[in-house]
DNA sequence: GCCAACGTTGGC
DNA sequence: GCCAACGTTGGC
């Protein structure tokens, strides 16, 4: 079992959106960067367990966990003119994009903020507390999960 | 294949 | 809202 950080805007789409959902999951569209998509499409897999990152916000952090439900299969709003995600580029032969469902499991008893992150030993490797890092998905340690936990 | 221009992310 | 960092695009 692998584990995951993956940021969204709470203004967009937040873990309180998530909970609301249907069966509480939904499908994580619109990453168009190819290192996410890449780990969407071939490393997360069914059971993992994913932090849920609020980002460009006024406390930025961790607030919840998820876990993976559905392993990656094409991002279909890449097909729809209509979708801000629209990729004339990305075809149903030929799809560009990936996603997974992603179900809450619940939230943090408080959030875990990134200034805490960043000064918690143990925690220097995560891309989450570099400067400048932009991924929207995160590999996150065995070791990093428990230390975040314990930080709960 | 280089690299300037441009767009996006996300902390502050 | 600013801007640094970084990814992508496209001309050459």
């Amino acid at each position: 079992m692998n584990y995951w950080l993956m940021k969204s805007e709470p203004d967009v789409f937040g873990i309180d959106d998530l909970k609301k959902m249907p069966k509480q999951t939904e499908h994580w569209d619109g990453v168009r960067n190819y290192q996410a998509r890449n780990m969407m499409r071939d490393g997360m897999k069914k059971g993992d367990h994913v932090f849920f990152y609020h980002s460009n916000c006024k406390v930025p952090g961790i607030v919840g966990i998820m876990e993976v439900v559905k392993e990656g299969y094409p991002d279909f709003t890449a097909h729809n003119p209509e979708s801000k995600y629209y990729d004339p580029k990305s075809t149903d032969d030929n799809p560009r994009w990936f996603m997974v469902d992603i179900k809450y499991t619940r939230h943090l008893k408080r959030t875990i903020s990134l200034d805490e992150l960043k000064v918690q030993p143990g925690l220097e490797d995560m891309a989450v507390v570099r400067k400048g890092n932009r991924l929207s998905i995160n590999p996150v340690t065995a070791e990093q999960w428990q230390i975040i936990l314990g930080m709960e």
